[in-house]
DNA sequence: CGTCGCATGTAACCAGTTACATGATTAA
DNA sequence: TTAATCATGTAACTGGTTACATGCGACG
Protein backbone atom coordinates (compact mmCIF):
# COMPACT_ATOMS: atom_id res chain seq x y z
CA UNK A 1 0.00 0.00 0.00
CA UNK A 2 1.66 3.28 -0.91
CA UNK A 3 1.33 6.59 -0.36
CA UNK A 4 -1.09 7.09 -3.51
CA UNK A 5 -3.24 4.86 -2.34
CA UNK A 6 -3.48 5.61 1.01
CA UNK A 7 -3.73 9.26 -0.29
CA UNK A 8 -7.34 7.91 -2.33
CA UNK A 9 -8.67 6.21 0.72
CA UNK A 10 -8.69 10.13 2.65
CA UNK A 11 -10.26 11.42 -0.38
CA UNK A 12 -12.91 8.42 -0.16
CA UNK A 13 -13.88 10.05 3.16
CA UNK A 14 -14.93 13.01 1.69
CA UNK A 15 -12.62 15.95 -0.52
CA UNK A 16 -9.73 17.18 0.98
CA UNK A 17 -6.31 19.34 0.51
CA UNK A 18 -2.65 18.19 0.53
CA UNK A 19 -2.37 19.56 4.38
CA UNK A 20 -5.78 17.89 5.06
CA UNK A 21 -4.43 14.56 4.08
CA UNK A 22 -1.28 15.00 5.87
CA UNK A 23 -3.22 15.65 8.80
CA UNK A 24 -5.65 12.54 8.54
CA UNK A 25 -1.84 10.67 8.53
CA UNK A 26 -0.34 12.00 11.83
CA UNK A 27 -3.38 13.02 13.69
CA UNK A 28 -6.33 11.59 12.09
CA UNK A 29 -7.87 7.58 12.17
CA UNK A 30 -4.98 7.17 8.92
CA UNK A 31 -2.39 7.30 11.85
CA UNK A 32 -2.42 4.18 13.42
CA UNK A 33 -1.74 2.58 10.20
CA UNK A 34 0.09 4.44 7.84
CA UNK A 35 2.02 7.91 7.70
CA UNK A 36 3.24 9.83 5.16
CA UNK A 37 4.90 13.60 4.99
CA UNK A 38 4.31 16.30 2.70
CA UNK A 39 7.26 15.14 0.53
CA UNK A 40 5.38 12.68 -0.44
CA UNK A 41 1.83 13.70 -0.45
CA UNK A 42 1.95 16.37 -3.28
CA UNK A 43 3.72 14.54 -5.40
CA UNK A 44 1.20 11.50 -5.30
CA UNK A 45 -1.26 13.91 -5.12
CA UNK A 46 -0.27 15.62 -8.94
CA UNK A 47 0.14 12.03 -9.79
CA UNK A 48 -3.70 10.82 -9.04
CA UNK A 49 -5.04 13.72 -11.11
CA UNK A 50 -2.55 13.47 -13.96
CA UNK A 51 -3.87 9.52 -14.01
CA UNK A 52 -7.76 11.21 -13.60
CA UNK A 53 -7.96 9.13 -10.30
CA UNK A 54 -8.56 12.53 -8.37
CA UNK A 55 -10.13 16.03 -9.92
CA UNK A 56 -8.64 19.48 -8.11
CA UNK A 57 -10.30 22.52 -7.46
CA UNK A 58 -8.17 25.46 -6.96
CA UNK A 59 -9.56 28.25 -4.92
CA UNK A 60 -7.82 31.05 -4.76
CA UNK A 61 -6.47 32.89 -1.66
CA UNK A 62 -4.25 35.98 -1.20
CA UNK A 63 -1.43 36.07 0.71
CA UNK A 64 -1.31 32.52 0.70
CA UNK A 65 -1.39 29.83 -1.87
CA UNK A 66 -4.24 28.96 -3.33
CA UNK A 67 -6.10 26.10 -1.80
CA UNK A 68 -6.17 22.85 -4.08
CA UNK A 69 -9.41 21.03 -3.04
CA UNK A 70 -8.90 16.87 -4.50
CA UNK A 71 -11.95 14.81 -4.59
CA UNK A 72 -11.75 11.29 -5.90
CA UNK A 73 -13.36 10.51 -9.86
CA UNK A 74 -15.15 7.35 -10.47
CA UNK A 75 -12.32 5.78 -11.64
CA UNK A 76 -10.31 6.44 -8.67
CA UNK A 77 -13.23 4.24 -6.77
CA UNK A 78 -12.70 1.45 -8.98
CA UNK A 79 -9.16 1.64 -8.45
CA UNK A 80 -9.37 1.80 -4.34
CA UNK A 81 -12.03 -0.87 -5.08
CA UNK A 82 -9.43 -2.97 -6.97
CA UNK A 83 -6.24 -2.58 -4.62
CA UNK A 84 -8.82 -3.75 -1.47
CA UNK A 85 -9.86 -6.67 -3.60
CA UNK A 86 -6.37 -7.88 -3.83
CA UNK A 87 -4.83 -10.17 -0.71
CA UNK A 88 -3.65 -7.51 1.97
CA UNK A 89 0.26 -7.85 2.37
CA UNK A 90 2.13 -8.35 5.71
CA UNK A 91 2.00 -5.64 8.18
CA UNK A 92 5.42 -3.67 8.23
CA UNK A 93 6.04 -2.39 11.71
CA UNK A 94 8.95 -0.92 12.48
CA UNK A 95 8.85 -0.51 16.31
CA UNK A 96 12.13 0.89 18.20
CA UNK A 97 10.51 0.39 21.58
CA UNK A 98 9.67 -3.11 20.77
CA UNK A 99 13.44 -3.67 20.40
CA UNK A 100 14.81 -1.73 23.12
CA UNK A 101 11.86 -3.74 25.62
CA UNK A 102 13.94 -6.70 24.05
CA UNK A 103 17.37 -5.50 24.98
CA UNK A 104 15.89 -4.23 28.48
CA UNK A 105 18.40 -6.10 30.39
CA UNK A 106 21.26 -4.48 28.84
CA UNK A 107 20.39 -0.97 29.79
CA UNK A 108 19.83 0.77 32.59
CA UNK A 109 16.73 0.35 35.23
CA UNK A 110 15.53 3.89 35.03
CA UNK A 111 16.61 4.47 31.63
CA UNK A 112 13.63 1.15 31.24
CA UNK A 113 11.41 2.77 33.43
CA UNK A 114 11.02 5.68 32.13
CA UNK A 115 10.42 4.55 28.87
CA UNK A 116 8.18 1.99 29.28
CA UNK A 117 5.87 4.75 31.64
CA UNK A 118 6.11 7.05 28.55
CA UNK A 119 4.92 4.47 26.44
CA UNK A 120 1.83 3.34 28.72
CA UNK A 121 0.96 7.49 28.74
CA UNK A 122 0.85 7.37 25.22
CA UNK A 123 -1.29 4.44 25.14
CA UNK A 124 -3.53 6.10 27.94
CA UNK A 125 -3.70 9.36 26.10
CA UNK A 126 -4.19 7.73 22.71
CA UNK A 127 -7.46 5.48 24.53
CA UNK A 128 -8.91 8.89 25.97
CA UNK A 129 -8.32 10.76 22.68
CA UNK A 130 -10.19 7.61 20.32
CA UNK A 131 -12.95 7.50 23.06
CA UNK A 132 -13.65 11.32 22.70
CA UNK A 133 -14.36 10.42 19.04
CA UNK A 134 -16.01 7.24 18.95
CA UNK A 135 -19.58 9.16 19.68
CA UNK A 136 -18.98 11.16 16.55
CA UNK A 137 -18.32 8.18 14.23
CA UNK A 138 -21.54 7.37 11.84
CA UNK A 139 -19.94 4.69 9.71
CA UNK A 140 -19.68 1.02 11.27
CA UNK A 141 -16.63 -0.21 9.51
CA UNK A 142 -14.99 3.29 10.48
CA UNK A 143 -16.32 2.42 14.26
CA UNK A 144 -15.41 -1.02 14.47
CA UNK A 145 -11.83 0.22 13.44
CA UNK A 146 -11.69 2.45 16.34
CA UNK A 147 -12.81 -0.17 18.77
CA UNK A 148 -9.81 -2.24 17.30
CA UNK A 149 -7.58 -0.02 18.06
CA UNK A 150 -8.96 1.13 21.20
CA UNK A 151 -8.74 -2.60 22.55
CA UNK A 152 -5.05 -3.62 21.19
CA UNK A 153 -3.96 -0.70 22.91
CA UNK A 154 -5.22 -1.15 26.27
CA UNK A 155 -4.18 -4.55 25.78
CA UNK A 156 -0.56 -3.07 25.37
CA UNK A 157 -0.88 -0.58 28.32
CA UNK A 158 -2.27 -3.26 30.82
CA UNK A 159 0.43 -5.79 29.39
CA UNK A 160 3.07 -3.35 30.05
CA UNK A 161 1.70 -1.87 33.34
CA UNK A 162 1.58 -5.61 34.76
CA UNK A 163 4.66 -6.07 33.36
CA UNK A 164 7.06 -3.06 33.87
CA UNK A 165 8.58 -4.46 37.52
CA UNK A 166 9.79 -7.74 35.76
CA UNK A 167 11.47 -5.57 33.32
CA UNK A 168 13.30 -2.93 35.66
CA UNK A 169 13.87 -5.95 38.21
CA UNK A 170 15.85 -7.88 35.30
CA UNK A 171 17.47 -4.45 34.15
CA UNK A 172 18.76 -3.98 37.73
CA UNK A 173 19.56 -7.69 38.56
CA UNK A 174 21.77 -7.30 35.29
CA UNK A 175 23.49 -4.80 36.68
CA UNK A 176 24.07 -5.62 39.71
CA UNK A 177 26.48 -8.63 38.54
CA UNK A 178 28.77 -6.66 36.40
CA UNK A 179 27.86 -8.09 33.00
CA UNK A 180 25.85 -4.72 33.09
CA UNK A 181 26.23 -2.65 29.35
CA UNK A 182 26.76 -6.22 28.22
CA UNK A 183 30.73 -5.35 27.29
CA UNK A 184 32.39 -8.64 26.85
CA UNK A 185 35.48 -7.67 27.42
CA UNK A 186 37.58 -8.91 23.95
CA UNK A 187 37.03 -8.23 20.35
CA UNK A 188 35.17 -10.45 19.29
CA UNK A 189 31.98 -10.90 21.78
CA UNK A 190 31.81 -14.25 23.69
CA UNK A 191 27.94 -14.45 22.75
CA UNK A 192 27.35 -18.08 23.71
CA UNK A 193 27.96 -20.08 20.31
CA UNK A 194 29.62 -23.28 19.46
CA UNK A 195 32.19 -23.11 16.39
CA UNK A 196 30.05 -22.55 13.14
CA UNK A 197 29.87 -25.84 11.80
CA UNK A 198 30.71 -25.85 8.45
CA UNK A 199 27.39 -26.94 6.73
CA UNK B 1 16.03 2.41 13.66
CA UNK B 2 18.17 1.15 10.60
CA UNK B 3 19.25 -2.12 9.42
CA UNK B 4 22.47 -1.48 10.46
CA UNK B 5 21.58 -1.33 14.05
CA UNK B 6 19.05 -3.93 13.96
CA UNK B 7 21.67 -6.40 12.26
CA UNK B 8 24.07 -5.64 15.71
CA UNK B 9 20.98 -6.49 17.57
CA UNK B 10 20.64 -9.92 15.85
CA UNK B 11 24.33 -10.15 16.55
CA UNK B 12 24.41 -9.00 20.10
CA UNK B 13 22.16 -12.34 20.86
CA UNK B 14 24.85 -14.31 19.06
CA UNK B 15 27.07 -14.21 15.85
CA UNK B 16 25.51 -14.96 12.84
CA UNK B 17 25.51 -14.91 9.03
CA UNK B 18 23.97 -12.76 6.51
CA UNK B 19 21.51 -15.26 5.83
CA UNK B 20 20.81 -16.05 9.21
CA UNK B 21 20.39 -12.50 9.94
CA UNK B 22 17.32 -12.29 7.57
CA UNK B 23 16.20 -15.37 9.01
CA UNK B 24 15.45 -13.61 12.55
CA UNK B 25 13.99 -10.61 10.61
CA UNK B 26 11.53 -13.42 8.39
CA UNK B 27 10.80 -15.37 11.38
CA UNK B 28 12.41 -15.23 14.22
CA UNK B 29 11.92 -12.91 17.00
CA UNK B 30 12.91 -9.74 15.59
CA UNK B 31 10.14 -10.06 12.48
CA UNK B 32 7.57 -8.97 15.07
CA UNK B 33 8.76 -5.42 14.86
CA UNK B 34 11.59 -5.44 12.06
CA UNK B 35 12.02 -6.34 8.78
CA UNK B 36 14.55 -6.32 6.11
CA UNK B 37 15.65 -8.62 2.96
CA UNK B 38 19.19 -9.50 1.99
CA UNK B 39 19.86 -6.31 -0.34
CA UNK B 40 19.89 -4.05 2.55
CA UNK B 41 21.34 -6.53 5.46
CA UNK B 42 24.69 -7.71 3.13
CA UNK B 43 25.34 -4.11 2.59
CA UNK B 44 24.82 -3.30 5.95
CA UNK B 45 27.27 -5.93 7.57
CA UNK B 46 30.11 -5.03 5.26
CA UNK B 47 29.53 -1.72 6.63
CA UNK B 48 29.58 -2.50 10.11
CA UNK B 49 32.72 -4.22 8.95
CA UNK B 50 34.39 -1.36 7.65
CA UNK B 51 33.48 0.69 10.78
CA UNK B 52 34.67 -1.62 13.01
CA UNK B 53 31.28 -2.31 14.80
CA UNK B 54 31.55 -5.99 13.66
CA UNK B 55 33.95 -8.40 12.74
CA UNK B 56 33.66 -10.68 10.34
CA UNK B 57 35.15 -14.73 10.19
CA UNK B 58 34.96 -15.93 6.72
CA UNK B 59 34.73 -20.31 6.46
CA UNK B 60 35.56 -21.77 2.89
CA UNK B 61 33.18 -24.15 1.51
CA UNK B 62 33.29 -26.01 -1.59
CA UNK B 63 30.58 -25.73 -3.69
CA UNK B 64 29.08 -22.80 -2.42
CA UNK B 65 30.07 -19.06 -1.29
CA UNK B 66 32.51 -18.93 1.77
CA UNK B 67 29.96 -18.65 5.22
CA UNK B 68 31.21 -15.04 6.76
CA UNK B 69 30.04 -15.56 10.30
CA UNK B 70 29.97 -11.77 12.27
CA UNK B 71 30.21 -11.42 15.32
CA UNK B 72 29.69 -7.75 17.27
CA UNK B 73 32.39 -5.64 18.60
CA UNK B 74 33.34 -4.28 21.76
CA UNK B 75 32.65 -0.84 19.86
CA UNK B 76 29.58 -2.34 18.11
CA UNK B 77 28.24 -2.82 21.80
CA UNK B 78 28.68 1.08 22.46
CA UNK B 79 26.80 1.80 19.67
CA UNK B 80 23.99 -0.17 19.84
CA UNK B 81 23.76 0.90 23.32
CA UNK B 82 24.04 4.47 22.48
CA UNK B 83 21.35 3.74 20.07
CA UNK B 84 18.86 2.47 22.43
CA UNK B 85 19.67 5.28 25.24
CA UNK B 86 17.98 7.80 22.61
CA UNK B 87 14.31 8.51 22.58
CA UNK B 88 12.76 5.60 20.77
CA UNK B 89 11.33 6.87 17.96
CA UNK B 90 7.40 6.41 17.11
CA UNK B 91 6.80 3.04 15.58
CA UNK B 92 5.66 2.98 11.95
CA UNK B 93 3.04 0.83 11.16
CA UNK B 94 1.93 0.13 7.41
CA UNK B 95 -1.13 -2.22 7.64
CA UNK B 96 -3.33 -2.75 4.58
CA UNK B 97 -5.32 -5.04 6.43
CA UNK B 98 -6.23 -2.44 8.93
CA UNK B 99 -6.91 -0.15 5.69
CA UNK B 100 -9.19 -2.28 4.20
CA UNK B 101 -10.99 -2.98 7.73
CA UNK B 102 -11.46 0.82 7.93
CA UNK B 103 -13.40 0.39 4.33
CA UNK B 104 -15.01 -2.92 4.82
CA UNK B 105 -18.79 -1.67 3.82
CA UNK B 106 -17.26 -1.04 0.50
CA UNK B 107 -16.41 -4.43 -0.07
CA UNK B 108 -18.18 -7.35 -0.71
CA UNK B 109 -19.06 -9.37 2.25
CA UNK B 110 -17.44 -12.60 1.22
CA UNK B 111 -14.47 -10.76 0.96
CA UNK B 112 -14.41 -8.92 4.11
CA UNK B 113 -15.05 -12.84 6.18
CA UNK B 114 -11.87 -13.92 4.33
CA UNK B 115 -9.60 -11.37 4.96
CA UNK B 116 -10.31 -10.91 8.77
CA UNK B 117 -10.68 -15.14 8.22
CA UNK B 118 -7.41 -15.70 7.55
CA UNK B 119 -6.04 -12.60 9.56
CA UNK B 120 -7.62 -14.45 12.53
CA UNK B 121 -5.88 -17.98 11.33
CA UNK B 122 -2.52 -16.01 11.18
CA UNK B 123 -3.00 -14.58 14.57
CA UNK B 124 -4.00 -18.35 15.77
CA UNK B 125 -0.86 -19.89 14.04
CA UNK B 126 1.54 -17.28 15.81
CA UNK B 127 0.40 -17.63 19.04
CA UNK B 128 0.80 -21.59 18.94
CA UNK B 129 4.72 -20.54 17.35
CA UNK B 130 4.92 -18.35 20.46
CA UNK B 131 3.88 -20.48 23.12
CA UNK B 132 6.16 -23.38 21.70
CA UNK B 133 8.87 -21.59 21.84
CA UNK B 134 8.17 -19.70 25.17
CA UNK B 135 10.02 -22.64 27.60
CA UNK B 136 13.46 -22.62 25.23
CA UNK B 137 13.98 -18.70 26.49
CA UNK B 138 16.38 -17.44 28.95
CA UNK B 139 16.75 -14.01 29.05
CA UNK B 140 14.09 -12.49 31.06
CA UNK B 141 13.71 -9.21 28.64
CA UNK B 142 13.44 -11.59 25.83
CA UNK B 143 10.35 -13.89 27.44
CA UNK B 144 8.38 -11.08 28.23
CA UNK B 145 8.91 -9.19 24.72
CA UNK B 146 7.56 -12.57 23.75
CA UNK B 147 4.50 -12.70 25.94
CA UNK B 148 3.75 -8.72 25.12
CA UNK B 149 3.49 -10.04 21.46
CA UNK B 150 1.37 -13.24 22.82
CA UNK B 151 -0.83 -11.37 25.19
CA UNK B 152 -1.76 -8.52 21.98
CA UNK B 153 -2.09 -10.98 19.41
CA UNK B 154 -4.58 -12.62 21.62
CA UNK B 155 -6.46 -9.81 22.17
CA UNK B 156 -6.32 -8.97 18.52
CA UNK B 157 -7.88 -12.22 17.53
CA UNK B 158 -9.89 -12.32 20.43
CA UNK B 159 -11.67 -8.99 18.79
CA UNK B 160 -12.03 -10.23 15.39
CA UNK B 161 -13.99 -12.63 16.12
CA UNK B 162 -16.42 -11.10 18.35
CA UNK B 163 -16.75 -8.50 16.06
CA UNK B 164 -16.87 -10.51 12.34
CA UNK B 165 -20.39 -10.46 11.82
CA UNK B 166 -20.59 -6.59 12.37
CA UNK B 167 -18.27 -5.87 9.82
CA UNK B 168 -19.84 -8.82 7.61
CA UNK B 169 -23.07 -7.45 8.11
CA UNK B 170 -22.18 -3.88 7.75
CA UNK B 171 -20.67 -4.72 4.23
CA UNK B 172 -24.29 -7.01 3.34
CA UNK B 173 -26.58 -4.23 4.67
CA UNK B 174 -24.40 -1.69 2.10
CA UNK B 175 -25.06 -3.94 -0.63
CA UNK B 176 -28.35 -4.19 -0.51
CA UNK B 177 -28.99 -0.42 -0.26
CA UNK B 178 -27.16 -0.35 -3.81
CA UNK B 179 -25.02 2.16 -2.45
CA UNK B 180 -22.67 -1.29 -2.95
CA UNK B 181 -19.64 0.00 -4.46
CA UNK B 182 -19.06 3.26 -3.54
CA UNK B 183 -19.78 4.31 -7.04
CA UNK B 184 -20.99 8.18 -6.44
CA UNK B 185 -21.91 8.68 -10.22
CA UNK B 186 -20.55 11.86 -11.21
CA UNK B 187 -16.92 12.66 -11.69
CA UNK B 188 -16.04 14.86 -8.41
CA UNK B 189 -17.66 12.40 -5.86
CA UNK B 190 -20.63 12.99 -3.89
CA UNK B 191 -19.04 12.59 -0.36
CA UNK B 192 -20.35 14.83 2.05
CA UNK B 193 -18.58 17.85 2.17
CA UNK B 194 -19.70 21.18 2.62
CA UNK B 195 -18.35 23.97 0.14
CA UNK B 196 -14.78 24.78 1.07
CA UNK B 197 -14.88 27.94 2.95
CA UNK B 198 -11.97 30.11 2.12
CA UNK B 199 -10.03 30.01 5.09
C1' DC C 1 9.03 38.61 19.60
C1' DG C 2 8.94 33.92 18.65
C1' DT C 3 6.57 29.97 17.13
C1' DC C 4 2.59 27.61 15.64
C1' DG C 5 -1.00 26.93 12.02
C1' DC C 6 -2.19 27.54 7.44
C1' DA C 7 -0.72 26.30 2.46
C1' DT C 8 1.98 24.86 -1.45
C1' DG C 9 5.67 22.82 -3.75
C1' DT C 10 10.66 21.18 -5.44
C1' DA C 11 15.29 19.18 -5.36
C1' DA C 12 18.68 16.51 -3.35
C1' DC C 13 19.36 12.69 -1.02
C1' DC C 14 19.11 8.10 1.09
C1' DA C 15 17.27 3.74 2.41
C1' DG C 16 15.45 -0.15 1.04
C1' DT C 17 13.30 -3.35 -2.56
C1' DT C 18 13.48 -6.19 -6.70
C1' DA C 19 15.60 -8.58 -9.92
C1' DC C 20 19.58 -10.77 -11.44
C1' DA C 21 23.72 -13.94 -11.20
C1' DT C 22 25.53 -18.52 -9.43
C1' DG C 23 24.94 -23.29 -7.99
C1' DA C 24 25.01 -27.81 -5.19
C1' DT C 25 21.92 -30.72 -2.23
C1' DT C 26 17.82 -32.71 -0.62
C1' DA C 27 13.07 -33.63 -0.02
C1' DA C 28 8.31 -34.01 -2.15
C1' DT D 1 11.19 -32.66 -11.92
C1' DT D 2 10.14 -29.12 -9.19
C1' DA D 3 10.84 -26.55 -5.37
C1' DA D 4 13.03 -25.39 -1.21
C1' DT D 5 17.34 -24.64 1.67
C1' DC D 6 21.75 -23.05 1.88
C1' DA D 7 24.87 -18.90 0.68
C1' DT D 8 26.67 -14.66 -1.20
C1' DG D 9 26.46 -10.48 -3.53
C1' DT D 10 25.47 -6.33 -7.04
C1' DA D 11 22.92 -3.04 -9.96
C1' DA D 12 18.99 -0.71 -11.09
C1' DC D 13 15.25 1.23 -9.43
C1' DT D 14 11.67 3.28 -6.46
C1' DG D 15 9.65 5.18 -2.78
C1' DG D 16 9.90 8.23 0.69
C1' DT D 17 12.44 11.67 3.80
C1' DT D 18 14.71 16.06 4.65
C1' DA D 19 15.72 20.42 3.73
C1' DC D 20 14.71 24.44 1.34
C1' DA D 21 11.74 28.33 -0.49
C1' DT D 22 7.76 31.54 0.54
C1' DG D 23 4.88 34.19 3.73
C1' DC D 24 0.91 36.01 6.48
C1' DG D 25 -2.00 35.96 10.75
C1' DA D 26 -2.96 34.66 15.37
C1' DC D 27 -1.70 33.61 19.89
C1' DG D 28 1.03 33.62 23.99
Amino acid sequence: MDVKTACLGVLACGDATGYEIRKQFEEGPFSHFFDAGFGSIYPALTRLTEDGLASCTEFPQDKRPDKKVYAITTKGWDVLLDQMMERPERDKVRSAFTFMLFFAEMLPAGWVEKVVDERVAWYRDTIAMLRDKKPSIARTDHAITLEFGLTVYQCAADFLERNKHRLVEAARARAADGTGDGVGGDEASGAARKTPETT
